[in-house]
DNA sequence: TATTAATTTTAGTTTTATCTAAAAATTTAT
DNA sequence: ATAAATTTTTAGATAAAACTAAAATTAATA
């Protein structure tokens, strides 16, 4: 049995391979985590001794299978609550994250199982993340940045890199949702600014922006 | 911001509480949480320092007013969630009380608001327990326990006074549930068991069965 | 009431997870 | 390739929440 920071520790690392094949940088769990550095090797060390990571000193760590297995097991508590949260309790997908934090440490394989049919065994969460599933795997789907779409190209919104609540309020406000169609009407050279229609409404939005969502390509107009 | 620790035992004070009206002992406080007096003596100690309880050394202690509203708000959430897990998520009224235990200390108060809501209100969890509502105060409903009935009496099942996993385990291979009408046909002076009649089928239950469930008076046949 | 018994508190440790400051190792740059 | 900069680890300290053992207080009883 994992402890509530030693689950936290094993998120960070989880997240932070992903992407990467190398080991994890102590100073960037410190980070993740608003922790210090000396937190960090500490904690490595005994995670170490509980077989969920490998590490070598000054070499930063890896997941073990068993690491990964739970790490996974704590991603899918915290998205399948934060779908719970949007579709069952009226939060909104900037409000969610917080709340996840907290209940994604509660240990019943029963309630997750049951929250898991519940829901409909939803494969994304509110924010277009994958749900792994109860073997830690995950569905990736091919999925490009927006701002990387051509003029006249157009896709599915179906997630967002950045999911800081004031971006997501942001897109609110725009009404930029999951699942809306979005069609690059022009790019701007001067500022890589970038026109689009979503719905039936033409908007302008900055390359912050376009290079925060992902698209689902779609063929076809 | 209190602890897990702390709402634990501002949640067993209040429970002890419950029926009294004196301080309550620090060895009973210990009996309850599984520790030590030694223990609650230090967490006694903080907790006053925080005004949620009164001390005076070798007197006990007694909830204030802020600390009866920290504790009620604690047994609310243990007790929505246990409602949650049953009626949306199948749990049997026996495998609630650990998850609750943990789902309890998750802080949000939008998150409990919603599920009150998402529930429809609840006024009783799934052992009869009332539900203190936001403010803290629980509705008192007359009670009796079903053997203090007389023959030929009867009354409806509204809680048990004993929710432990294997008496609400037993209640389920009986048949007895909450809401069911429990009719006294016959007491045995031998051994002050029970003849009942719950819904079509007769059974004898013995006097500790029948001191562990509450009925409410049910006037009529 | 004096003595014994029970309860409660104090004093001193332990464990977990953090921290700061300093030392060690590695990486980068001149 | 050596010095400087960065990263990482070690050493020692702190705070929370628990423990054991012993001391202090209160309650029970002969």
């Amino acid at each position: 049995m994992f402890t509530l920071s030693e689950e936290n520790y094993l998120k960070a690392i989880y997240h932070l391979e992903q992407g990467t094949d190398g080991g994890i940088n102590t100073n960037a769990i410190a980070e993740k985590l608003a922790t210090k550095a000396s937190s960090v090797t500490d904690m490595i060390k005994k995670l170490s001794e509980k077989e969920v990571v490998l590490y070598k000193k000054y070499k930063g760590v890896t997941l073990t299978g068993l690491g990964k297995t739970v790490a996974a097991s704590v991603v899918r508590k915290h998205r399948l609550w934060e779908v719970f949260l949007v579709e069952k309790l009226n939060f909104s997908w900037h409000e969610v994250h917080e709340v996840a934090e907290q209940l994604e440490h509660i240990k019943s394989a029963k309630l997750i199982n049951q929250l898991d049919r519940f829901l409909g065994f939803p494969t994304h969460d509110p924010h277009g993340d994958p749900i792994p599933d109860k073997d830690g795997n995950l569905k990736i789907v091919a999925k490009s940045l927006l701002s990387t779409l051509s003029k006249n190209e157009s896709g599915i919104c179906i997630g967002v890199d950045d999911s800081s609540s004031g971006f997501l309020q942001f897109l609110d406000k725009k009404g930029i949702t999951l699942g809306k169609k979005i069609t690059i009407l022009d790019k701007e050279d001067f500022d890589d600014s970038v026109s689009i229609l979503i719905g039936d409404k033409k908007l302008s939005i900055s390359n912050k922006i376009a290079s925060n969502l992902y698209i689902k390509a779609h063929t076809g107009q």
